[in-house]
DNA sequence: CAACTTTCTCCACTCACAGGACAAAGGAGA
DNA sequence: TCTCCTTTGTCCTGTGAGTGGAGAAAGTTG
């Protein structure tokens, strides 16, 4: 099949396809409804749409009390390749232009082995997924990488924890290898925008989203949209000081947040309790396991291993305390979070939610919900598609 | 003289409002440089903007080697009313079409005697402007308020530090004694809006704005435009937990920033100091005036005093701690300090700055200025008649 | 005074868009 | 089955937005 290149030649076509991308097949009566267009100019657009092949007809609607509407949607051939690039494992995932998946892998790998090392696993992972029969060519691709991303030219920039990224074209070789334009994000954003295309944040203007793996980052819309910062290190969370004269972190500093809890802070105190003898439970999974993770935590605690659920809630008060002070500072209409941790479940949520409703201001916490995300592992996903998409769908 | 009453009828009457609200008379030539509309079509809507008496002719220009050009400008004659109401003082100016301040006054005053004794001391200092000759009356007004603001209906909601307003209705109140459209925001907010348009903050789009005065609060620019957060109370940061179990703070908490360095506890440092014998300089200006202030001790510092610096210092490092975790979450391309605390001057913003770069990771404090405001007093007037005026300078 | 520049106005043409008339297609009751 | 009503989609015309060019008006420079 050949690949579409074509792209809205208005605001009003975009507008258009994202209704459909959003809501779904739908007739020109109703879409009518939902844009400030007349009947007249809305069937011109449609008819264009349908000219470049990004619309198809698609049969006829059930009558709502008169004439049977005729039916179009994006084009069901149209495939989107959504990359989640973590700190130690990939997911990718293919999409059509409703962005509904159609196809999931996921495979661990270490983000420190650089670009080219990983690029190579995520072209063998998308050509998997394309002899699968779900795609026979891209025709856009969303990446997130765990560090910061200079957007406009999707380019990471003095990722700390991905030291052999910095500067590596990711927009440019990618879209290289793929022959599809690629739009590169920070991961944390990619996810937030995965929950608010499709997730708890739906409908949400302004709202944190919180990722909890092995590092933790927020990702912030504001206004609809996601802000970037000006250098794109906006939402780098992971090292304001939660615990004055605190641990040592990577960064040089003392008492980062990340230092503190994270995923990889959780498996070390944990291993450091089993290791005391605090804990029965955690010693006999790290003897089994040689080493510990969130989830062994989280089994512990669910079993009722006190230490675990210690570890849990003083991890949840520190990010919580964090929380409490970004939620003075940004008035959110929604805390969600997410990332590998959410295992912890509601142990960790109950944790944070009390520090938050403690600190904050009333104004700000009174009718403000924490949850945890709805998507899981397949947020980034989503969120990628959702961005190469919006990418896609906006005038050239 | 009449009141204006027109308003633009189109976006591009908006935008070319704007042009010359912020760039003073210009030419129909010069305005199509600006602006991305044919020679004809901006003659067609320039000639719209005389009828309507918002703009008027303004001469000839220079020759720039050929045909002089007829200018246009702002109708000299319009009139925006900028008020600051703060904890224990107002400002009210005066200014012309281009936020140029023509007239400003300033009283003591606490709010806590709530919005009839207070706006009955702003309309007598209005009164005083107008009769003074340089005003007939206004043609629009905007208003800053201490506490949290539900915007769009300009009232203010749960204020800590001025019960007494809480849900009283300032636009319509305002509105109806002026004769004339009414815009309400939170004072920080305005604080930041004043810089950007005439201070540090010119042409950044992404930067914080912190305000210390009684209390301490942050105006957040995000993309150019205000964030006021989904209840209005963006920004707040006096109550984000800066110590832990420190002080106790009028909110109920411990700790909090404001409870640790703000013009109020400064004030309260000093005497404490000063009554334990610990600076000779601050006891006599204590035994002088019977009360300290933060002009008191910023005179002591720059007389030498060592506890005045070390009391600074100490509050600059509190200030500072939180502006970085602030800088990391927000990625912001610049940090305005002002306030009435400004007068700290050098010592305060060297504490600050020290903290922010040292905690901060490099990629958000790399290219990132931390300076004081460039308006002092006068920024929450303009910044309050900007407002009013980008609400008139829209299509109705 | 001639040649060149810049500014401003006028006019013709194109395109976007609304809104109404009308045809096509269906439902529901008599 | 027929009639009346509803909904959907198309066609057509009128209006206003906007562009671009021609040319007049007003300067400057040599």
């Amino acid at each position: 099949m050949r690949r579409m290149t074509a792209r809205p030649a208005n605001a009003h076509q975009a507008r258009l396809l994202k209704l459909l991308r959003d809501g779904g097949p739908n007739s020109r009566a109703q879409l009518g409804d939902q844009i400030d267009l007349s009947r007249s100019k809305l069937a011109v657009e449609v008819d264009r749409l349908l000219e470049t092949g990004l619309v198809v007809a698609d049969g006829l609607a059930a009558s709502r009390g008169g004439r049977r509407s005729h039916n179009v949607r994006l084009n069901p051939g149209l495939r989107f390749l959504g990359v989640d690039i973590g700190a130690t494992s990939v997911d990718v995932a293919v999409t059509n232009a409703e962005l509904e998946i159609l196809g999931h892998l996921n495979q661990p790998m270490d983000v420190r082995e650089g670009p080219v090392a990983v690029f190579e696993q995520v072209l063998s992972m998308a050509a998997k997924l394309r002899v699968s029969g779900l795609a026979e060519g891209f025709d856009g691709a969303g990446i997130g990488v765990p560090g910061p991303v200079r957007f406009p030219e999707g380019v990471p920039v003095a990722p700390p924890i991905m030291p052999g990224w910095d500067g590596f074209p990711v927009r440019e070789a990618l879209s290289q290898e793929l022959g599809c334009p690629v739009m590169v994000d920070n991961d944390v954003n990619l996810m937030a925008m995965g929950e608010q295309h499709a997730g708890v944040a739906r409908s949400v203007g302004d709202f944190l989203c919180v990722k909890i793996g092995t590092g933790i980052g927020c990702g912030i819309v504001a206004g609809g949209d996601v802000h970037r910062g000006v250098t794109g290190s906006a939402g780098d969370i992971g090292h304001i000081q939660a615990v004055p004269d605190g641990r040592p972190c990577a960064c040089g500093n003392r008492g980062c947040l990340e230092a503190h809890f994270s995923g990889a802070a959780l498996a070390r105190d944990a291993v450091e309790a089993a290791q005391q003898g605090l804990t029965v439970e955690l010693a006999s999974r790290l003897e089994a396991n040689g080493t510990l993770t969130a989830v062994d935590v989280a089994a512990a605690a669910a079993a009722g291993d006190a230490t675990a659920l210690d570890l849990i809630r003083e991890g949840g008060n520190r990010v919580g305390q964090v929380i409490a002070g970004l939620v003075s500072f940004f008035n959110p209409g929604l805390v969600v979070i997410g990332g590998g941790v959410t295992g912890l479940g509601h142990n960790l949520l109950a944790a944070i939610r009390t520090q938050v409703y403690r600190q904050s201001l009333p104004l700000a916490t009174g009718n403000l919900p924490i949850v945890l995300g709805e998507l899981g592992p397949t947020a980034g996903v989503i969120g990628a598609a959702r961005l190469i998409s919006d990418h896609l769908f906006s005038p050239a």
